[in-house]
RNA sequence: GGACCCUUAGCUCAGUUGGUUAGAGCGUUUCCUUGACAUGGAAAAGGUCGUUGGUUCGAGUCCAAUAGGGUCCACCA
């Protein structure tokens, strides 16, 4: 590592190095646990941390480093604040996405499907590609520097884990909360599965909607002079519209008002057709996308009816192109029906053409005057078989929407679901899982996917001159959010859960039980819960907890009553199964992986094994203290954990029964088999006592959504993503961790700015040569606690610049402080840049090297830089824990300062550890070996983790087990130095830096900025000349001067006028009367409205009798100020 | 349709409870390799704080309206 430079007397290298630093420490820091929770001392506080698991097989993106970085900075600073912290890492099986890919691969490298595998041998195969590809995310979570506790890491699919998944199915069934029901859900044709409606992502999608005629049964003269005066009419008034709109020369030359109708080039039924049997010519294809209001050539696709409509299905779609093109531009297609034989239509708008078949009513809202008269008629099915189905007044139907006549498709679509089921209609399920179309559909449109069949229909029914038109149209449409692919409302058996503890869920947001960062999440998550549907909890998957119900042998699973779901010799519901399991069939579901991952915050504690949770800690690390995740999840996840928390936690959850000490395979595990009084476990009511034992987490901070630099999210696609590892292996973890914070503002979306990191890089870097710089002046001295350094520390020799440097230390470590309480990291990183940067580098160790070459103030002068570079690596350590953990042993801050410090912990946590190695003994062998970055994980978690039995050195004094003091505790122990920081110092430091500005600002003006044998002579009062005379030496080196000296009299010199008085150059060049005497003409002119405005609001009546004193005070001073700097600037420019 | 957020320098963002001449980093211009650091130092240019109106002695900050950008929820076939 750090080699010694031949020149540099100093053993630390020139510039900072991340690579081998990083690999160093981490190393370190597992061989030494360093991260493994402690058993808290009595009244010790704990900070727990529950990771939000990320996908088993998954890699590291952005947001996972932004996420990470913060647990990560929380869990450190709790560490230096002498809380005993715990983070809990561990991955999640994410079912669909892991399973999707498990299927890719297996399609392309065996082409096979799972069905050919069949279930254990497919679950083998996902185990063994888990094992392969998974858990690579943890160890880049160690490349960032996270110091989880990995002895805790958990899987959601470990036996242990799943133990509890699979209690919590049980004991909310018993409760009555769980219920299999045959209901809408929403189906992924590309999964095959089932989805939660969170899953399901709503996007404006571009189609058409379609106008079709449904003709009437046993149509009277009325009804056919009733559809003439209405709907018939309409769409001949439409047509009459389209026309004329089509016959204005040009969009671009006349402002035409906006038509009633789309000005969008329709599209005719025949440009649908694909394969264009009968079909009207080629040039009335209408360009979609065209917003042209000017129909092109399009020929009117005037299409004969057949010539029995009666029995249209027999006929063949005979098209027969127009005669003519000349007389219209139709946007609707009419059939040439004989008005004699016309029969009446109902006229329906659907954007789904290809389920007509499934139709099985057409609903009319009761109120609709229009169609009272209709109301238990029929009309016959256009497409499919040919059948009656009734017109039926229901109020889900929108009279203002179209033709205000909806078919009703209860198989396709939740809304007509209901009602068909308020009327008793039947269901016709024409749609195959995998989204194609089935016998249901008719025979032209069986076989075929979806959309396919949607053009299909569409060109059926033209040729039946069904349909009126098909214009373009957008609609928001609903995605599986995983797959990308429309879902299809489909009719299935599955498993819901009426949630538990809504209320309280509520109430622990409301009353602050919980806080959400920032705040204004809580309206969302409040909104979700007012309007919270039940959960579709099962998937038709094989990977994930697979549901512990059993069917006895020969039920037939999709005629059960509620009746029979609740006959304990049909239906068995139990952790371990039935006791003569060759009478039973298990359930093929498994559960939404949500649907375990809702319990993390305690199933990682041990939860609901008694002994496990004891193992763990669950006593003093639940509840969690801050949960750190993405608002995306705030439905999927946060919320649903805090019911969960609710309703399995607190005092019931440590009396379960315990597990037996004979411990079989955990799922064996009689746990709730015997238990029939499960559903006892929680009191009805939670006072808030209760309430607060139960939540998972205290507080929930949202972190940022990372974009790029265009605001845009980061996908693959748009290839906007960098990894991760890739800035760290250019500007180090704890630049890019650096960088990453100090553009992470607080509940707003983060735009990622690569220059931000190297920034972070930078800064690293010059702290690292502050350090340099520090060991290069020599005289290191005892470091290893601060009660060593302050021993050096001379109150008497104790000047401005230590009283400025010290009130900005303590003033940043209270901003920290601050921040952390309200999870303002951007604020923190900034104060800590600003401070180390400005105060520190810039100022104060360069007016320090004057000193330091003093042998009487250098001791002092270091002890003063040694305490602030502790301090600041103490601060800083969260947000950069390798390159501070290097300079701190570099700069001899370890020692045995831990011991020092914190002598009983020690002692205590190696008692502890050894206790619990006595028990552990059961522990493999593999997680004893001491692991570096690139070491396995733990694999084995299925017996509740309990700590690892190897002791934490005591002596490894790592940074971050150093004690961090508070600002009041720092405060008070320079005072017991007898030293209390002079406020009026940092006024003084500020002036004289002004002072340095200003004499630079005049040797840059007259172009002798690189000089340093220049002379400065001071024209100033006996005080200002005292203040010069005793910094003129720095201030000198500061600025680049040979001297700084009292003028005798008026110099014929450039000058500039500073807090300090005024400032002559003598550069030995000739002086520039005029252009002297422009430049402060110029400053005067600035200066003069300045003044003006200052005069203004001191005139100003209103302020001065309203105005508080303080602000009236302070604009006299600057008026006074102001004025006697006009007036030197006035005398200056006599003298010119 | 309902709820929420954002708009400040060329870019990315700070601006506490309203109070001097609105800040930082990056970028730009000029100068500088002097024994910590060119991943650096010094100086400079650059903003009527989206718009309009109001409250106030005083508004980037509070209120109202409005424009633009974004997010979440609901959803009409």
């Amino acid at each position: 590592m750090s080699e010694p430079t031949t020149t540099i007397p100093t053993t630390i290298p020139k510039s900072y190095e991340p690579h081998d630093v990083e690999k160093k420490w981490y190393s370190a820091w597992m061989q030494a646990r360093a991260f493994a929770a402690p058993v808290p001392a009595p009244g010790q506080e704990t900070h727990t941390i529950v990771i939000p698991p990320p996908n088993v097989t998954g890699i590291l993106h952005m947001g996972h480093a932004l996420n990470n970085t913060l647990q990560d900075v929380l869990t450190r600073r709790a560490r230096l604040e002498g809380k005993a912290a715990c983070w809990i890492p561990g991955t999640d099986h994410a079912g669909i996405a892991t399973q999707t890919m498990v299927e890719k691969h297996i399609k392309k490298t065996e082409h096979k499907t799972r069905h050919d595998l069949g279930r254990d041998e497919f679950l083998k195969r996902v185990r063994a590609w888990r094992e392969e590809k998974g858990d690579r995310i943890l160890r880049q979570l160690r490349e960032l520097g996270c110091s989880c506790d990995w002895d805790r890491t958990h899987f959601t699919m470990d036996p242990g884990y799943s133990r509890a998944v699979l209690t919590a199915f049980v004991k909310l069934y018993r409760q009555g909360h769980i219920y299999r029901g045959k209901r809408m859900v929403n189906w992924c044709p590309a999964s095959l599965t089932a989805l939660s409606d969170e899953e399901v992502e709503m996007r404006p999608t571009k189609g058409h909607i379609y106008r079709i005629r449904y003709e009437l049964v046993d149509a009277s003269d009325e009804d056919v002079a009733l559809m003439k005066n209405e709907q018939w009419k309409m769409d001949n008034e439409k047509a009459a519209k389209a026309a004329a709109s089509s016959q204005t020369p040009s969009p671009a030359t006349s402002a035409a008002p906006a038509a009633p109708i789309t000005p969008a080039a329709p599209i005719t039924p025949a440009a649908l057709a694909t394969s264009a049997t009968p079909v009207v010519p080629a040039t009335s294809a209408a360009p979609i996308a065209s917003a042209a209001p000017v129909a092109p050539a399009a020929a009117p696709a005037t299409l004969a009816a057949p010539a029995t409509p009666t029995a249209p299905a027999a006929a063949p779609a005979t098209l027969v192109p127009a005669a003519s093109s000349a007389n219209s531009t139709l946007s609707i297609i009419h059939s040439t029906f004989d008005d004699a034989k016309r029969p009446a239509f109902l006229i329906i708008e659907t954007t789904r053409p290809e389920t007509i078949a499934a139709d099985v009513a057409i609903a009319v809202h009761p109120g609709d005057p229009r169609y009272k008269h209709l109301l238990g008629r029929k009309v016959w099915r256009p497409l499919g078989e040919r059948v009656q189905i009734p017109i039926i007044a229901d109020a889900a139907v929108d009279p203002a929407f179209a033709s205000g006549a909806l078919k009703v498709t209860p198989a396709h679509d939740k809304v007509d679901f209901e009602i068909g089921r308020r009327h008793n209609l039947p269901v016709i399920d024409s749609i195959n899982a995998d989204g194609t179309m089935n016998a249901h559909a008719g025979p032209e449109l069986a076989g075929m996917e979806r959309f396919a069949a949607r053009k299909k229909a569409a060109e059926i029914l033209a040729a039946r001159a069904a349909l009126i038109e098909a214009r373009p149209y957008e609609n928001n449409v609903g995605y599986s959010q995983r797959a990308g692919v429309p879902i299809e409302p489909r009719l299935t058996w599955q498993w819901w859960l009426k949630y538990p503890r809504v209320e309280e869920a509520k109430a622990v947001i409301r009353d602050g039980l919980i806080q959400l960062h920032p705040e204004r999440w809580g309206k969302v998550y409040l909104n979700w819960l007012e309007n919270i549907q039940d959960w579709c909890i099962s998937r038709q998957l094989w990977w994930g907890h697979r549901i512990p119900v059993w069917y006895r042998k020969g039920i037939d699973r999709d005629t059960l009553t509620p009746a029979d779901l609740a006959d304990p010799a049909k239906i068995h519901v139990s952790l371990d199964g039935p006791a003569d399991p060759e009478n039973w069939t298990q359930e093929d579901d498994v559960l939404d992986t949500w649907a375990s991952s809702w319990l993390w915050p305690f199933a990682t504690e041990g939860w609901p094994d008694a002994a496990a949770m004891k193992a763990a800690g669950y006593a003093h690390f639940y509840p969690t203290t801050t949960l750190v995740t993405a608002s995306d999840i705030i439905f999927f996840w946060v919320a649903r954990m805090i019911m969960a928390g609710l309703e399995f936690t607190g005092s019931a959850a440590t009396t379960l029964t315990p597990a037996p000490t004979t411990a079989g395979t955990s799922l064996a595990t009689p746990g709730l088999a015997n238990d029939k009084g499960a559903a006892n476990d929680a009191p009805a009511t939670l006072d808030a006592a209760e309430l607060r034992r139960r939540i998972p987490f205290k507080h929930v901070y949202f972190n940022g959504i990372v974009r790029d630099k265009q605001g845009r999210k980061m996908s693959k696609t748009l290839g906007n993503s960098p990894d991760p590892l890739d800035l760290v292996h250019k500007y180090g973890a704890d630049g890019l961790r650096f960088g990453l914070l100090q553009i992470a503002p607080l509940g707003q979306d983060v735009k990622f700015d690569e220059d931000r990191i190297e920034g972070g890089k930078n800064f690293c870097n010059k702290l690292w040569n502050a350090c340099r710089f520090r060991q290069m002046s020599g005289g290191m001295s005892d470091n290893t606690t601060l009660a060593a350094i302050l021993a050096r520390l001379d109150p008497a020799q104790l000047d401005d610049d230590d009283h400025a440097l010290l009130g900005a230390l303590l003033d940043t470590m209270r901003v920290l402080e601050r921040s952390f309480a309200e999870f303002e990291f951007a604020t923190a990183t900034q104060r800590l840049y600003g401070f180390f940067w400005n105060d520190f580098c810039d100022w104060y160790v360069e007016v320090a090297k004057t000193r330091v070459q003093d042998p009487s103030a250098k001791t002092h002068a270091l002890a003063i830089q040694d305490l602030v570079i502790r301090e600041f690596l103490l601060l800083f350590e969260p947000f950069a824990p390798f390159i501070t953990e290097e300079l701190w042993h570099l700069l001899g801050y370890n020692g045995n300062a831990e011991c020092g410090m914190r002598n009983a912990e020690c002692e205590v946590r190696n008692a502890e550890s050894q206790m619990r190695n006595a028990e552990s003994k059961t522990r493999n062998a593999e997680s004893q070996t001491p692991a570096g970055h690139d070491a396995p994980l733990a694999s084995d978690n299925s017996a509740f983790r309990t700590q690892n039995s190897a002791p934490r050195n005591p002596h490894s004094a790592f940074l971050q087990h150093t004690r961090l003091e508070t600002a009041d505790a720092l405060a008070d122990a320079l005072a017991a130095k007898k030293i209390t920081i002079d406020p009026a110092a940092a006024a003084r430091v500020e002036k004289l830096k002004q002072t340095a500005t200003l004499a630079r600002q005049l040797k840059a003006d007259q172009s002798a900025a690189q000089k340093r044998d220049v002379k400065f002579l001071a024209l100033a009062d006996d005080a200002n000349w005292t203040a010069l005379a005793a910094a003129a030496a720095k201030l000198a080196r500061l600025v680049g001067a040979a001297s700084i000296e009292r003028a005798a009299s008026e110099p014929a010199l450039p000058a500039i006028v500073t807090p300090l008085g005024t400032l002559y150059l003598d550069t030995g060049a000739k002086v520039d009367a005029a252009a002297e005497r422009a430049r402060l003409a110029k400053e005067l002119e600035q200066l003069e409205k300045h003044i003006a405005a200052t005069q203004a609001r001191l005139g100003n009546e209103a302020f001065v009798s309203k105005a508080p004193a303080a602000v009236l005070e302070g604009a006299r001073k600057q008026l006074a100020t102001q004025q006697s700097k006009r007036a030197e600037l006035q005398r200056l420019l006599k003298a010119l």
